[in-house]
DNA sequence: TCAAAAGTGTTTAGCGTACACCCATGG
DNA sequence: CCATGGGTGTACGCTAAACACTTTTGA
């Protein structure tokens, strides 16, 4: 069996998440702030390097459980770029992956020790530049949101940013708040039930809030994601968002 | 200034070109017999190892011109999807960025030496198993197709099949090549040319062919992608796919 | 004059949008 | 009873699809 070349060059290669949810009604994403040079002290995507043996996807997994304590991935994980090797980390070339995570509001690890620690963070205010992000994690977050503003349009993930079972109220708010827009509910409700093989109704319907109660969709068996596999269903027609 | 860790695993990177024309109406991919190990006299996508100090655009463009002989990107490279590193090269592990490219039928080098010989292949046919790819670049490839198909809906990428002046006509042949369906002349005719800000009228028409001449027309300046940059023009409405 | 391909006009059916309206709960 | 939000019905305008028809060339 032949070998590599000799003089081949290897590069150091990281992960990094963005993960994106919904939070009063505004869109969210996870940061960090680092511990250790370089950008001591700013805010970083979660992230780290890919150990030996290990895959992108797994990597991803256990750098998010290291620093947010879940357990299981929480929502919808996908690959969205990679950027590099050039100019991106101090210490020299570094290949980094990037992942976009969509999950429901879970709770972050809030250990008061020296581990790094994580928290939800508006995405507006973030691209507004008031906190300047580590190494070029504006430049991925920008693409990961323009990522997530085009799948909820063909593909059902917008319900990755709710639990296991929602009302039609709360998966229009999901897109209300990623595009940034408001959509007529009536329209919305219709649109979101009649599209085949997307939402499957559980019978039980909301109690306690204001107004009428809303029935409970769950996420169509057809429509989830299979561990880790990309989502192939399309939602058909699209959920179009309402171009300017 | 820090360092990285002591103990930083490092991975050999490598870029790999989907590249995608269209030739005698049936949608083409560039592959290269492999002389060497592993996978020697297998076909192959075209790609090669990242060097030090090369982005990696720069390495698919360099690996594109050393294996097909083109001085200039023939047509619209854009990044697809990065894969491994885990089972994917006997060697060891590898981590490849795949990388989609979407051009004219150029001419490729045919070097009578022991150079790799590239030459495009109908990608039915490659699909269809007919020849074995080396590594995973049967998967690459099928996500790459998808890739393609999914973004003439909703970008002015279909022009970059076509050369610098193209007519509907030929514009409408690359989208019956690449989504494997019949368009109506007509109904494309005036969805093509009535998208704002898609193509350009040359002024000039074709001659010689059999039937009544044909407008010239290019991709509208706004809808280039400027120097590698991604496209952002989209086209709207959108050229959907008849959908099954 | 005919064949072939380009391009335009017209009809129809379906969908998105807007919005009136009714339903079911909490206070 | 009223406010609040859930859900349905309906009218209108736009667009995709189908296809008849005209235009302009080569043979």
């Amino acid at each position: 069996m032949a070998d590599f070349p000799s003089a081949l060059q290897r590069f150091p290669v990281t992960v990094d998440i963005v993960a994106l949810t919904v939070r009063d009604d505004v869109l969210n994403v996870l940061l960090i702030t680092r511990l250790i040079e370089p950008f001591r002290g700013r805010l970083a995507l979660p992230g780290g390097f890919v150990l030996a043996g290990e895959g992108l996807g797994e990597a991803a997994i256990r750098e998010l459980a290291e620093e947010t304590g879940v357990e299981q991935v929480p929502g919808h994980l996908e690959q969205l770029q990679s950027y590099g090797p050039q100019g991106r980390d101090p210490r020299g070339d570094v290949l980094t992956v990037a992942h976009l995570l969509l999950a429901p509001d879970f709770p972050v690890l809030s250990a008061g020790s020296d581990a790094e620690q994580a928290a939800w963070c508006p995405v507006g205010d973030v691209l507004a530049g008031e906190r300047h992000l580590a190494f070029d994690h504006a430049r991925i977050l920008v693409d990961a949101v323009e990522r997530a503003r085009s799948k909820l349009e063909y593909s059902p993930l917008g319900a990755a940013f709710c639990g296991e079972e929602f009302t039609i109220a709360q998966l229009r708010a999901v897109y209300e708040a990623v595009w940034g827009t408001r959509l007529d509910p009536r329209n919305f409700h219709r649109k979101a039930t009649g599209n085949p093989g997307f939402l499957e109704d559980t019978g039980r319907m909301t109690t306690g809030d204001a107004g009428r109660p809303a029935a409970l969709f769950r996420l169509a068996a057809e429509a989830r994601s299979a561990a880790g596999e990309p989502v192939r269903a399309v939602l058909n027609p699209p959920l179009m968002r309402p171009h300017s």
